[in-house]
DNA sequence: GCCAACGTTGGC
DNA sequence: GCCAACGTTGGC
């Protein structure tokens, strides 16, 4: 079973949406980078996700998520209306994919960015390297046990 | 195929 | 609000 790492801005969406929403079911979609497309196309059933909130005052690690629907068409990307519609996208030959995800847990406390960059053993994790802007990402098992002894 | 210009991300 | 880093676009 896999492990990844979604980064959310929580204004946007968050772990407590996930705990409100409808089953606890929320699809990740409007993904528009060709990296990322790729890392939600190898999301399996049951994977298990970090949910990472930025660009907001508590930045870090806020809960996790389990993906309940493997990759399928973004339907957002053939929406005229939708901020992530993409005209070069076609039926025939879609462009971009979401999944769906479930809420598992909130933790307790979230693990902040500065925790996460202090913790040995993360040095490969994209999500620490300078510049990085990679909004989907796989986390390895040791990464992920890692960063959870610390919650 | 190169690369400058531009838009976006995301921490601070 | 600032700005560094990055991905994408489009002219050539």
């Amino acid at each position: 079973m896999a492990k990844w790492l979604v980064k959310t801005e929580p204004s946007e969406c968050s772990i407590d949406d996930f705990a409100k929403a409808e089953n606890q079911i929320i699809p990740w979609d409007g993904v528009r980078n060709y990296q990322a497309r790729n890392f939600l196309k190898e999301m399996s059933e049951g994977d298990e996700v970090f949910v990472y909130h930025s660009s907001c005052r508590h930045i870090g690690i806020a809960g996790i998520v389990r993906v309940v629907k493997s990759s399928y068409p973004d339907p957002t990307q053939f929406r005229a209306d939708s901020p992530y519609h993409d005209p070069k996208s076609t039926r025939e030959n879609p462009r971009w994919q979401a999944v769906d995800m479930a809420f598992v847990r909130k933790l307790e406390r979230l693990i902040p960015l500065d925790g996460i960059k202090s913790m040995q053993g993360l040095e490969g994790l994209p999500l620490i390297r300078r510049g990085n802007r990679l909004s989907v990402m796989p986390v390895t098992e040791e990464q992920w046990r890692i960063i959870l002894a610390s919650a």
